[in-house]
DNA sequence: CTGAAAGCGCTTACAG
DNA sequence: CTGAAAGCGCTTACAG
C-alpha cells in the first residue's frame, strides 16, 4: 500500500540495509549514498515512526504530564520543554491532569504503554503521595511541583521564600491583617502557605489562610465570601496565577479599591497581571528555565541512570507593581 | 526484558493471540477472560503501544498544527481537540510552527512519519498556499484559517462579518476615524482585513490599515509608531487577542485614556479583555465549539472519505465593554 | 471460542 | 562498506 524501505532499496537497486543506513546516517558509501536519496526523493518515501520505535527500542518521547494547559504557567511550561524536546529531535506528549488523580493515574499508565524516554511531571497532591509506592521503567523529573524527597530529580522555585518576600513586602507597605488564598491540590501550594504562616509568625501577625479549588471561579467566590465578611483583611496574597485573577476579579466587582482598599499581591507574573488597573504586585517565576532545566536533568539522567537524584532550587522574583502600594489612608 | 503478551500468555496457560483479544475486547469464553485478566494484573502487563500501530495499521492519533499554544486562542482550542480525542481514545500531537513555514513544513512530514489518523491544522499563509500542490494520506481539517476552497473540510468564524460589526459598532459610538491593525501571517486576518475595508467603505469612511507581525511586541512597537503620530485615529482595531493586548498596552504607557481618547476593540475575549481598564470590547470566538466541531468534521470524514469538502461557518459574539464606550467629549 | 502462523516496517547483529 | 536474516511486540486472517 503506502511506500516502504523496501520499495526504495528495489528502487535504488540496493538492500532495506542500506537505505536504513542511509536514513540513520550510518556507514555508506557516497556512490549508494546518493543513489538511496535519490530513490527516496523519486518514492516520496516517508519513514515509519512507529516502526522504527518499535524495532529500535527507543522511542525518543518526553512525556509531560500538569494539571491544565490553559493555566499560562503551564502554557509557558510546555513551550519550553517542547522547544528542547524538538531540539533533540524528540517528541512530547502532553496529557492534562485536571487536578484528577484518576485523570493522572491513567495518563501515567499511558505514558508506560507508550515506552516513553522520560517523564516531566507535575504531580497532583494525591499523584505526590502516591510516588513512593509507584516505579516507572522511565527517568522522571518533578517541576513545579515536589514529591518524595530524594526519589525523582526535581525542579522547582523556593516556595516558603517567595511567601515570605510578599508577606515582608506587604508589611512594609503598612499592612498588618494580610491573608492568604490557596490552592487545596498541589504540594507547592502546601509550601506557600508554609512559607507565608511563617513569615506571618515571625512578624508577630496572625496568619488567616483559606484554601480553594486552583480555578479562578472557586477564588473569585471565596473571595466575595471573605471580603463580604466584618473584618475585611487589608491584604490578600493568592497562590497561584488563577487564584489571583479570581480575587482581583471579585475586588473590582465589590468595588474596592486595589490598593486603597485591598491590597493584592500573589504568584506568577500572567500577561494581565502587568496592564490591570494599578498592575498587580507578583512573584515572578522564571517558568522557561524550570522547563529547559527540567529537560537538562532528564538527559542527564538518561546518561547516568545511577546519579543521586537531584533537588534544583529556582528563585522567584518580585515584581513590584501598584496593587500592593502604600495605602491612601497613609499617604493623605 | 520487559514483560510481553507472551510471558502472559504463558501464566495464563492460553496462547498470545488470546491475551490479545481480551485486551482487544475480542470473542473469549469469560473462563479464559478472567485468567487473562488476573495474569495481567499478576504481571503488571502494559501494552507496547509502538508494536499495536505497526501491526494494527491505525495509529489512533491525531495531529494539531497551529502557530502558537501560547496564543490563548489556540491553547483553548487545543484542550477542546484534546478533550474529543481522549474520549475518543485518540491521542494528540501537538506542534507550533511560529508562523514559520519551515517549521511548518517540518511538523508536516513529522505527521506523516507518525501516521497519523487525521489533522488539524491551522495553516500559515504561506502552508495554506502551498495546500494546493500537497496531497497527504490522511484527512485535514482546517481551522481558524482557510485554505484552497473544497479541498479540504474546514471551520472558521465569519470575518468579515465580524469585522462589519467591530465597525458598525464604533461607528454608531460616534467614531468615525477607525484604524485597523491586522496580523501579517494567516488567511484570517485577511478576511478581516476585507471585512472591515467593506465596511468603512459602506460608511463613506476611509479605511487606514496597517500590518504587523501577530505578536505583541510587534503590534505595541506599530501602534507606539501610529499614535504618536500627527493625526491620532479616534478608534483602533486589533485582528486578534495578542495584537489587541500589544494596542492597549501601548494606549495605556501613553497615558491615553480608553475610551475618551481612544476607543479599543478587537478579535479574541481572552481573559484579560474583561478586567483590564474599561473592559475591552471584543468578539468572542466559539473556540471550544470550533475544536469540538473540527474533530466532528474529521471523524466523518473518516466514516465518509468520498463527501464533498464542508465549510462550517460559526458566528463570532461581540462583547460590548466599556473600550469602546461613548467619548467624553460627546456626552459631557 | 481457540491456537499456530504470518507479517506490520523497520534496525541491527552477523558474515563477508 | 554491503546484504541476508532475524526479530522488535503485537494483531489478524486462517483453520479447527
Amino acid at each position: 500500500m503506502t511506500i516502504g524501505i523496501k520499495d526504495v532499496a528495489r528502487a535504488a537497486g540496493v538492500s532495506p540495509a542500506t537505505v536504513s543506513r542511509v536514513l540513520g546516517n550510518g556507514p555508506v558509501s557516497a556512490d549508494l549514498r546518493e543513489k538511496v536519496e535519490a530513490a527516496i526523493r523519486a518514492t516520496g518515501y516517508r519513514p515509519n515512526l512507529s516502526a522504527r520505535r518499535l524495532r529500535s527500542q527507543h522511542t525518543r518521547t518526553i512525556g509531560l504530564v500538569v494539571s491544565d494547559i490553559r493555566n499560562p504557567f503551564f502554557t509557558a511550561l510546555s513551550r519550553a520543554v517542547e522547544d528542547a524536546a524538538y531540539k533533540a529531535e524528540m517528541r512530547v506528549i502532553l496529557c492534562n491532569t485536571d487536578e484528577n488523580p484518576a485523570r493522572e493515574a491513567m495518563y501515567l499508565r499511558l505514558m508506560q504503554e507508550e515506552r516513553i524516554t522520560g517523564l516531566i511531571y507535575a504531580p497532583t497532591r494525591a499523584g505526590s503521595d502516591a510516588l513512593e509506592g509507584l516505579s516507572f521503567d522511565f527517568p522522571v523529573v518533578l517541576v513545579d511541583r515536589s514529591g518524595p524527597p530524594s526519589l525523582h530529580d526535581s525542579v522547582v522555585i523556593d516556595n516558603p521564600e517567595a511567601s515570605r518576600t510578599l508577606v515582608d513586602h506587604l508589611f512594609a507597605g503598612g499592612r498588618r491583617r494580610i491573608g492568604g488564598l490557596f490552592g487545596n491540590t498541589s504540594s507547592t501550594a502546601v509550601e506557600r502557605h508554609r512559607g507565608y504562616v511563617a513569615a506571618m509568625t515571625a512578624l508577630g501577625l496572625v496568619p488567616e489562610a483559606r484554601f480553594v479549588a486552583p480555578t479562578v471561579e472557586a477564588a473569585a467566590e471565596e473571595a466575595a465570601r471573605w471580603l463580604a465578611g466584618p473584618d475585611r483583611p487589608e491584604a490578600l496574597i493568592a497562590s497561584n496565577g488563577l487564584i489571583l485573577l479570581g480575587l482581583y476579579r471579585t475586588a473590582r466587582s465589590l468595588g474596592l479599591d486595589v490598593p486603597g482598599d485591598l491590597a493584592l499581591a500573589g504568584f506568577d507574573a500572567d500577561v494581565w497581571t502587568e496592564i490591570v488597573g494599578p498592575g498587580l504586585t507578583v512573584i515572578e517565576q522564571p517558568v522557561a528555565e524550570i522547563g529547559r532545566t527540567a529537560m537538562a536533568l532528564l538527559f542527564e539522567r538518561l546518561e547516568l541512570p545511577e546519579m543521586a537524584p537531584r533537588k534544583i532550587v529556582l528563585a522567584g522574583r518580585l515584581l513590584v507593581r501598584g496593587s500592593s502600594g502604600t495605602p491612601a489612608d497613609l499617604t493623605g
